[in-house]
DNA sequence: GATCGATGCTTAAACGTTTTATCAAAATCT
DNA sequence: AGATTTTGATAAAACGTTTAAGCATCGATC
């Protein structure tokens, strides 16, 4: 029966002027509380819906955040986007959510989409190969925009995200201190300044102690349980000597396991293995797998405040935020 | 430096009027092909991105849709929301989501908000103890809506979910078959209909056999790893006899399996486990988790599939989608 | 050569808000 | 009592689109 109630409507039902019910219903104006009680009461009866839209074309508000991620299945980012889900709506915020699957154009043209439905600003986890360029478009429009996790070093948004190299540095101090001497890394791709660093990180650690991480005891590939499986029995039949298996993540490590059983290796006993992430399969893994902790759910909430901050105007310099990684010990190492 | 680009300047530089530009942008008036291309060539170099708040405001057409989760950083309802985004996203559609928790209050919130920001339409998973009044708003709005996996029988809107009763049976075929006489169910609350429909598929095909699943033997629980390590003990304890448990979902069934081991008993050997929702964690516990595959992905791109005919208009009756599931059959039967 | 129907484009109103400027009435001050 | 300020409310313009209605221009038709 389309019951179309605009502020029209609720200014007859109460009496008064369409701006003296917009003025009342955002407590701006000057309007005595008598009338402001009324109008919240007839809007209520109503059942007044304000309509956004037309408030954002004319105050250039907007009550729409969007989030742009690059796999919403992934349990990191799931994580993450419940979390900015979560403090966007605690303060009034909608988050609109898109997937780039790390395709740079789907990318773009999200943003672009975005942009056209009057988002207040970005929550973004650079999809491959993005570059400060890649979010001109943003900036053209002068809107603020927050990335998370994957630090492309763009100076002009702030970064929330982890410290790859601590976590780096975590493992391999760990493993050291189990008592390994040799090691090998499996997993991700040396585009990836997160892969980078973390690896940095370990090799940092081992030459603290005297050791090294040979170059053919590192295996590239896209993290995933495949890869695992496939680099790791690579790695194995390659004859290479190593006692500490350090995968890229908890997928890869999920991937290794299989090949380490297969070639007869006791995990935990043999050879020891950590991941990056704590994903919740970690925990019922055999046996449970020993991984640092690198709190998405922190990164969501934290990239939100800054984001919402950032709308509300607050305009001090960009912010850097490395959360600190916690080595979660468990029977595998 | 704020670059204001409405249709307006696309207009000027084009050297056309306003409305020439909407109408050759979008194609529907009588416009010479040559305009037509100078326009598309002025909103080009311009970097013309359409205000859809104005567009909406005016047409009251949208390409917004309402996702409205019980928890998007569950696994089966991240995919689901993933194939949603997916399908949304080709056909021009941007989503807005948002997580309810199992709160009501909340869900009547978040949908209000979202008709507020001018969604053209939902796709919702009902928060626990929803029913079709609570859709009220909607309808009043006149705005399609599509419920999934969780059954509240509201014949005003389409339904996709899969067909729990065949999964309780699929279950419980495969345990018989594999030689099983007595069965527990572990996890889920008798308020939810799916797991009326589970468990009555279980007894159902058990009866067929002359097997019965005594009321000492189903434990009650809100699904999780805690319930199904705490029931599962306590069902142990209870000294009541099983060789098969049915777990109401594979999380559940990640704490039956810790129970399981603490009692000494060997999974796949001693006792049966099946689970549902095949989550990636079921296939690398110790050992691997037979399970019923529901096709989250599925749901997500039917949903969204029959949302979008509905906003575009396609008046045919209501439709029930109940997607048939599929056992993975593994090593803990 | 007047009439007609396409064709191609424009004018202007409308969508539902917010906000500035304005105004009347009431309260306060000389 | 008259001048001034304060209070409470309103009218109207504006935001960027879409779209119905209108208006030339042109080619074809009688």
């Amino acid at each position: 029966m389309g019951k179309k109630v605009s502020i029209r409507q609720v200014a007859e039902h109460a009496g008064v002027s369409v701006a003296t019910v917009s003025l009342a219903l955002s407590g701006k104006g000057r309007i005595s509380s008598d009338t402001v009680r009324q109008v919240k009461k007839s809007a209520a009866t109503l059942g007044f819906i304000p309509n956004r839209s037309a408030s954002r074309l004319r105050s250039g508000r907007s009550l729409l955040i969007g989030l742009v991620v690059n796999d919403i299945a992934n349990p990191f980012f799931a994580e993450l986007s419940a979390d900015v889900e979560a403090h966007a709506s605690e303060n009034g915020y909608l988050s609109v959510i898109a997937n780039t699957n790390d395709d740079i154009e789907k990318q773009a043209s999200v943003i672009e989409t975005m942009i056209g439905q009057g988002v207040a600003g970005f929550i973004i986890v650079p999809a491959d190969t993005s570059t400060p360029d890649t979010f001109q478009v943003i900036r053209d429009h002068d809107m603020p925009y927050v990335l998370c996790v994957r630090d492309i070093g763009d100076g002009k948004a702030d970064f929330i995200g982890f410290d790859n190299f601590t976590a780096g540095v975590m493992a391999a101090e760990h493993l050291v201190e189990k008592g390994h001497r040799t090691f090998a890394f499996v997993g991700g791709r040396l585009s990836v300044d997160n892969f980078r660093r973390r690896l940095d990180g370990v090799r940092h650690a081992l030459a603290r102690h005297g050791l090294t991480l040979p170059d053919n005891c590192v295996r590239e590939g896209v993290p995933s349980r495949a890869i695992g499986l496939a680099e790791t029995g690579d790695l194995l039949a390659s004859g290479a000597e190593f006692t500490a298996l350090i995968c890229y993540n908890d997928f890869v490590a999920v991937g290794a396991y299989a090949a380490l059983n297969q070639a007869g290796r006791t995990i935990g006993e043999d050879v020891a293995v950590v991941g990056f992430d704590n994903v919740p399969e970690s925990e019922s893994l055999s046996p449970p797998l020993t991984t640092i902790e690198l709190y998405p759910r922190a990164i969501g909430n934290r990239s939100a405040r800054a984001l919402i901050d950032a709308v509300n105007g607050s305009s001090g310099p960009h912010e850097r935020v490395y959360l600190a990684p916690e080595l979660i010990s468990r029977s595998s190492t």
